[in-house]
DNA sequence: TGACTATACGGAGACTGTCTCCGGTTAGCA
DNA sequence: TGCTAACCGGAGACAGTCTCCGTATAGTCA
């Protein structure tokens, strides 16, 4: 893996200013829990990123309580990038098709971030305690932005709830990365969502 | 949890006799892991297993070199019933929604058989090393059957293949119980997915 | 019935990972 | 320069997995 642009992370609502030698760790720990993440998939073991990242266990559990925490931080500027995708699809201005194939692929591209990391997604998505589940409502009005679209051009089958199309989106990248599967057998499955969500006039 | 019907799980294929105590210690093996995985899910611990039936480490170890193992055995019977359902589903000779909604939710209701079980059986639908393996392809078999009939009557979508239907059915139950979900939000999922394999003519 | 041996038993303990506690250190401020 | 709140680090408690090997015994054969 190369190097992961060394982002400074800000800190994002709490102001409240760091000590430097905090701020130093807290960086060194994001790096080394990217790597490990990246290597070992989202259940890699948090001593060896403390141990990496060159200070105590103690220090990175100070900084980041829980496991999700840490992944948090990793996502900090996720939400923007789906953000975009999905306004990126909708200004296409393709037919609803197409338009729902490339998001549902970027969707999927989102939420595996590394192994194991869009079962933690989907498991946040319904725990508003989790330090993740705000991500998770920024992945749902994404995905309400492309369904509000499809539904204008009048091709959106009657009591679709975009909440269940994310959730079946979800778990298909969940079995996408824990079986092991490619996009030759994830393709064909969004297929039939696609299918399920749109009516059928015009079906290509 | 009621008395199991205590099977006393006779060998499978390898007919080669066990002596009298291992096969009494197998039995409580597997009487305590019924216990406890209905107590803590697919994912409690195997000590606690052995400690509860009164055994050594080493002899649950010996009889289920896997958790997998241990798994398998405790689903003897069940690809029977998996069996048993599907040929019921089609034999009602009910319209393909009907047929597939009364199937997917027999089918759901087997691959959870515990917390965590889902997503053991999902795993090891790619894994031909796993136990569980032949217990996937009897699912799949299962699946085909309902498929099957749904396709004589002309209502299955073109190109619908029985593979992608069973990963996307398997994996809304991986879904729902890693996020403590029930009937009431995969219905509509399930729903979707009827949507996506049927054609649309006479849609309810 | 009394050996004999293949088979099975069990639990100590090595190993890995999580998470806490607290004595020691240091950044930032007056 | 000195003070203190904030921070550091790693030993170690805890929990789970899995193996190794000395001990026990079921089943057999004379």
């Amino acid at each position: 893996m190369g190097s992961v642009t060394a982002d400074t992370v800000v800190s994002e609502d709490d102001a409240r200013p760091m000590r430097a030698d905090a701020r130093r760790n807290y960086d060194k720990l994001i790096a080394a829990a990217r790597e490990v993440f990246a290597e070992s998939g989202a259940a890699g073991s948090l001593d060896e990123i403390a141990k990496r990242a060159g200070v105590g266990a103690g220090t990175l559990y100070r900084h980041f309580p829980t496991r999700d925490d840490l992944i948090d931080a990793l996502m900090r500027d996720w939400t923007d990038r789906v953000a975009a995708d999905s306004e990126e699809a909708v200004a296409a201005g393709l037919p609803p098709r197409e338009t729902l194939n490339n998001w549902f692929e970027a969707f999927l591209g989102h939420i595996t971030l590394h192994r194991g990391a869009a079962a933690k997604i989907n498991a946040a998505m319904d725990d508003p305690a989790s330090p993740i589940y705000r991500k998770c409502q920024a992945l749902g009005t994404a995905n309400d932005r492309v369904l509000d679209y499809v539904r204008e051009t009048g091709q959106l089958r009657e009591g679709v709830d975009s909440r269940h199309v994310m959730r079946l989106v979800s778990s298909i990248a969940t079995l996408s990365d824990d079986a092991r599967i490619g996009a030759a057998e994830t393709a064909p499955m969004l297929g039939i969502i696609v299918d399920g969500i749109l009516v059928d006039t015009a079906s290509s």
